[in-house]
DNA sequence: GTGATAATTAGAATAATTCTTGATCTTGAT
DNA sequence: ATCAAGATCAAGAATTATTCTAATTATCAC
């Protein structure tokens, strides 16, 4: 199997481009950071992971970087109240679970079909380009 | 009709309890602010506004009180993105629609019988404490 | 009124994020 | 390969919303 990735990336194939942003070692290393432990960490959790396999990487560039990611549509930049920002590589449309108790944010996807003007009382003539739904709660079973 | 309201205070008649929690003359006054312009002002906006009535408040009570209310369950606090928090005394349940041309927030009724489990994919076990729905987009009719 | 408790105030402290500036790396043309 | 232009990165300063601290003031129960 032939591959244009160097020698000491052994990493999964990450491309040298995603949507028009040129991904760079550290751009690299921080998304596939994000897909491989997808727990949604803080700007400051991914940067100490981070500098597992990038000592000299900076916070700020952690910063720099999540925000080209976020920029460009390849991650989504999550919010609880007033909380860190959280990262999550999850494009699909969807919702956050906060288990209260243990701390563990999910992800929840829509019903096929599910439609949330099924649900709010939405006034004529509102285009909507972005959902934002958290839910906060008890795990109880499992 | 007789009121217990102390002559100096002209307001709308505010208890000096609720929920539990002493109505100080702060309170009453951030309280009744909140009532009377619903647009989900922030702390600051709100320390503002406080300030002609109450010339020597301070921003920390402003905050003091805010947390006060929010915690008694008497008014909400609401976040956008990491924006500042908004705080409104609506206690509805209730989502919040964002017009990104005017910036003003826009309060959305659930519709009767709504339920979001209907659209979401919930996995068995979640008992939910708390929902936060944040719509983004434009009001182009009207 | 007196003492205990709670609330308010002003300013300092904190924490997440952004900004600034200079250094470094990439890319494309030569 | 070399150079210039532009993009990216790094380090630390700056910003901003919020919280904390300590001192003062108001309120409540007696």
């Amino acid at each position: 199997m032939v591959s244009k990735t160097p020698d000491h990336i052994m990493s999964a194939a990450i491309p040298e481009e995603i949507a028009g942003l040129r991904m760079t070692r550290q751009r690299q290393e921080i998304y596939r950071l994000l897909i491989e432990q997808r727990n949604h960490p803080t700007a400051n959790e991914v940067f100490m992971r981070a500098k597992d396999r990038l000592p000299n990487i900076s916070l700020a560039t952690v910063y720099n970087c999540l925000e080209a990611l976020v920029q460009h549509g390849i991650i989504r930049q999550v919010n609880f109240e007033r909380e860190s920002s959280r990262y999550c590589p999850n494009l699909r449309e969807h919702a956050h679970f906060h288990d209260a108790v243990s701390g563990v944010i999910h992800d929840i996807d829509f019903k096929p079909g599910g439609n949330l003007a099924d649900v709010l009382e939405l006034p004529p003539g509102v285009v909507i380009e972005d959902v934002e739904i958290t839910l906060r709660g008890k795990l109880t079973v499992q």
